[in-house]
DNA sequence: ATACTATTCAAACGTTCGTTTGAATACCGG
DNA sequence: CCGGTATTCAAACGAACGTTTGAATAGTAT
């Protein structure tokens, strides 16, 4: 009898996920088709429509089976910065820390696919359809009230619209660096070689937002 | 005999331009038809293919319009900072400001399209298409070499590849702050007031630059 | 084995896409 | 006014799109 003759449950459901979490971030939503998809993920065209519905379903579900856990680790990790400090105002270094490690730690996933989806991630904050734009806002939204309400009593001084601002340009850099798509290394000429070491990155992702968050006020 | 009787060179390719503009910002270059995007600009179906070849020919021409006059003022404002150091380094801060407020300025433009265009481009970075990519990778380059040369000038004692890296998040802050979606709205709940005072968020942009691009090294 | 459900499959559906065509119209120097 | 070039227009082209259908197959509890 051959190794694994149990079939997975649900393998075709994974197969068609993570074919579309590829082929999503390199041609985009509207770029790939059910049949170039189903193709790659080596099941009929029907599929897609058989376990999820609809193209715009399998979406949600790609955005869906990432984005929980992502969320939760960033939760966890607020949570621990939160029980440490017992009260008092924590670091914002640290907030920022525990902000963009879970995002950039899936980035070192290049088998199972975390990689694809993070590039997929950073580049559908600026996606046209706004429907898919609601989508991931309304998955962030709970995370990302903590976080702002954290930073607000890490900064107390900082002025509260600027603080926004920050926190704003903070978010388009993250996202910038999670989609690390070759635009700057087009425009640059060259390449930044050790993208993969996630630790250094995030220490230097970390060092020039911390001090870009602590830039002094211009009052 | 009625007032400007005279039509206006090109017409026709100018509104479409202004059309494509608006609905690439809005819907995408895929999800933008030309259906779309002729009745938009009250033009034949056909007046795209005979004035500019193909859709993809239209896309090049869309950004070639904005882009060259762009990249020239930005090399206008390096090229008066250079002569104004004479041979001396020029302050970080100073450059920042050279290459960022071209870019915002124009988001002042809501009447001529402008602010459109500077939309469509920060979210062209992470386009999925990589033609799109390599097209306006080639217009930078030229404008962008200058400006990594005079920052290399301008921090001799930054190791080259932390400078790459805190210029790629320069760059891609710059670019989330000019796509200006509605994302950090959508996640943060909270929308800054002020964003269409562009000198207020020039500022606002080069402190925070200034000071990430200056973070402690860790040696 | 049987009956029932879950899944897969090939084929086709109607629609929309970018592009092309050839005639009709506008424009302009002579 | 005329001849020729430039532009506009309605119509159609073939291809590709997302989705649906109904039969065939696989899986499972009785």
């Amino acid at each position: 009898m051959p190794l694994r003759a149990v079939k997975p449950q649900h393998e075709t459901r994974t197969r068609i996920l993570d074919a579309a979490e590829e082929l999503f971030m390199q041609h985009g939503f509207g770029g790939t088709s059910m049949r170039h998809l189903t193709s790659n993920a080596g099941v009929n065209l029907a599929a897609v429509n058989y376990h999820f519905g609809s193209k715009d379903a399998l979406i949600e579900a790609v955005f869906r089976r990432r984005l929980d856990p992502l969320n939760a680790a960033r939760i966890a990790q607020l949570d621990a910065l939160e029980a440490e400090a017992g009260g008092r105002p924590i670091e914002p270094e640290a907030l920022i820390r525990a902000f963009i490690s879970p995002g950039l730690s899936m980035t070192e996933d290049t088998k199972g696919g975390g990689r694809n989806f993070t590039r997929l991630l950073g580049r559908t904050y600026t996606e046209p359809a706004k429907a898919i734009r609601v989508l991931i806002g309304q998955m962030y939204a709970p995370g990302m009230a903590r976080f702002k309400a954290a930073f607000e009593r890490a900064l107390p001084q900082m002025p509260r619209d600027e603080l926004v601002w920050r926190m704003h340009f903070m978010f388009g850099t993250l996202a910038y660096t999670l989609a690390a798509t070759d635009t700057v290394q087009l425009i640059a000429g060259c390449k930044p070689e050790d993208r993969h070491d996630v630790h250094l990155l995030v220490e230097r992702l970390t060092a020039f937002l911390a001090s870009g968050l602590n830039a002094p006020l211009k009052s």
